[in-house]
DNA sequence: CCAATAAATGCACTTCCATTGCACTTTTTA
DNA sequence: TAAAAAGTGCAATGGAAGTGCATTTATTGG
């Protein structure tokens, strides 16, 4: 708990209860969570509250967004070195489509990507879809 | 025009003069679309008949759905030998962070993606985002 | 310690796009 | 040509992201 308060201070964010508590959440989760998954969670707090909390921790480098096909939102804590703007150091997604989790495959880095003459990369997102090891384990 | 009739009919659609038109459309621009550009393009037609051509189209091969990460559901015409399912066949997809269309670059394929093992792939979705030729060279 | 200020939170509302239900029209087919 | 099927148009719904503003809580300088 103590901890996690340095932590956020080290980011420059306050460590509010709230913000303790998502956090800690996100921490416990080892897969990406939509807004309504943490609203689910945290049913007395304010879902603007929550919304904002995401946006503060991403701006701040202790989570990313994950745009994973589905249309909803997810977020992801960072990882220690996750330098999500960098582009070396973009790690793809996978989804599952028989449990509908999203994880960080943070070990697998996307392969450079050759473009045609004139285009500039700046972000690659990449999502691969399809079954996961605990649910092809079944 | 006949051939665009003759072509809808192979792919088991119906060629009426709506799904004529919004074909030619889709074929003269190389970029893809989205609903509302085509809405723009036909406003004596009705939103819903634009939207269910775009998903009869699809269900029949003719356009695939684009996810660019704007959030806007994006189509594009597939090509001869598209085949949207076949993961090898997969393209990736390119969306300028300027000009704000994306184009499909079928000529490049997604490398294959090495998985841990356990997950299964079934679909991958590669967008890269950044600058398009078309607006590095001005 | 207290007042002034800034940050965080909660509530209500808006916007945007995808999607659907139902009625009406046009085309197909038996 | 009548019945059925497919296509089209209008209106409404739904889900999720985002915003304005008032209120509460925390911070800080005197």
């Amino acid at each position: 708990m103590k901890e996690i308060e340095t932590f956020l201070e080290d980011k420059k964010v306050r460590p509010t209860a709230m913000r303790v508590l998502i956090y800690k959440y996100m921490a416990e989760k080892e897969i990406a969570v939509a807004l309504a998954d943490i609203e689910n969670a945290f049913t007395k707090a304010d879902r603007t509250t929550l919304y904002r909390t995401l946006k503060t921790f991403e701006k701040n480098g202790i989570v990313h967004q994950i745009d994973d096909g589905t249309g909803i939102t997810k977020y992801a804590l960072c990882d220690k070195g996750c330098n999500c703007e960098i582009e070396q150091d973009l790690h793809l997604h996978f989804h599952c489509l028989n449990c509908n989790e999203t994880v960080c495959l943070t070990k697998h880095k996307i392969p450079h990507i050759n473009l045609p003459e004139g285009y500039l990369a700046e972000d690659v997102n990449l999502v691969v879809k399809g079954i996961c090891e605990k649910c092809s384990g079944q």
